[in-house]
DNA sequence: GGCACATGCTAGTTTTTTCTTGCAGGTGAA
DNA sequence: TTCACCTGCAAGAAAAAACTAGCATGTGCC
C-alpha cells in the first residue's frame, strides 16, 4: 500500500513501469512468485535482460528480492510483487511536482 | 475520466507522465490554461522543448490544445489538463499487460 | 520599415535506455 | 570429470528520448 510519494519517486515509478517488459513481469509475478531463470524461460526473454528490467523494477521499489535454496541445495532468487496502489490525475501530478528536484536555470 | 485503457494505451500515459518537465506542464495547466510561449517562460524552458513535450502530452491524451485570437488579433494556441484518473496496481498492470502488442519471438 | 510578440518546423547533437554477448562463480547428480 | 542447473557482472552495440540552434511564417504597433 502506497502513499504519497515525492515527485522523483513518482517519475520513477511511472518510467519503471512503462515498458511492456516490466509490465508482463509484474503480471508473472501477480500470479505468484518465481525466480529469474524460470521466470526468463517464462517471458522468453533473455536472463540478463530479465535481470536488468528486475533490478529497475527493485530499485522502484516494485518487487522484492529474496534468496531461497531449493531442495537440491541450490540458491535461488525469488521475486515477488510489492502490493501498491498509485492514482493518477492531474492535481495529483501537480502535488508531485511541486518536490521535485531537477535542478535546471531557476524555476 | 478514464476507465480502462489498452496495455499499450497505458504504457505511453506513463511513459509520457514519467519525466519532470512534463508533470511540471500539468502542474501549470491544472492552475489554469495557457499559451505556448507564456507557458515556456513560466517553466524557464525553451519554446520548441516546450512544444515537444506538449506534443507528448497531447498525444496520450493528457492535454488538449485550441487556438484562439487575442485581443489584438494574434493566434495563440492555448493548452488546457483533460480531467484523468489512472489507478495503478499490480492487478491493474497485469490486466493491461494481457492486451500488449510488443511482438518479440514469441510468448 | 523595424520591433516585439505569436506560431511551426527541422536538422543535428547529446544523453539515456535498452539489449546482446560473453565470461565469471557456485551447486548437485550421473 | 562433465553436465545441467543456478547466480552475477561488465563491455559494447543499438535504439530511443531529450534537447539545442536556427530558420520560417504571421500579426499589430510605433
Amino acid at each position: 500500500m502506497e502513499t504519497s510519494h515525492t515527485g522523483d519517486e513518482l517519475a520513477r515509478i511511472l518510467a519503471t513501469l512503462a515498458n511492456p517488459h516490466r509490465m508482463r513481469v509484474i503480471a508473472a509475478l501477480a500470479h505468484g512468485r518465481n525466480y529469474v531463470s524460470a521466470l526468463a524461460r517464462e517471458l522468453g526473454i533473455s536472463r540478463p535482460l530479465l535481470q536488468l528490467h528486475l533490478a529497475k523494477l527493485e530499485a522502484a521499489g516494485l518487487v522484492t528480492a529474496a534468496f531461497e535454496l531449493s531442495a537440491d541445495g541450490k540458491a535461488m532468487k525469488y521475486y515477488d510483487t510489492v502490493p501498491f496502489t498509485v492514482t493518477l490525475t492531474p492535481q495529483s501530478i501537480a502535488q508531485a511536482a511541486r518536490t521535485l528536484t531537477t535542478v535546471e536555470g531557476d524555476n
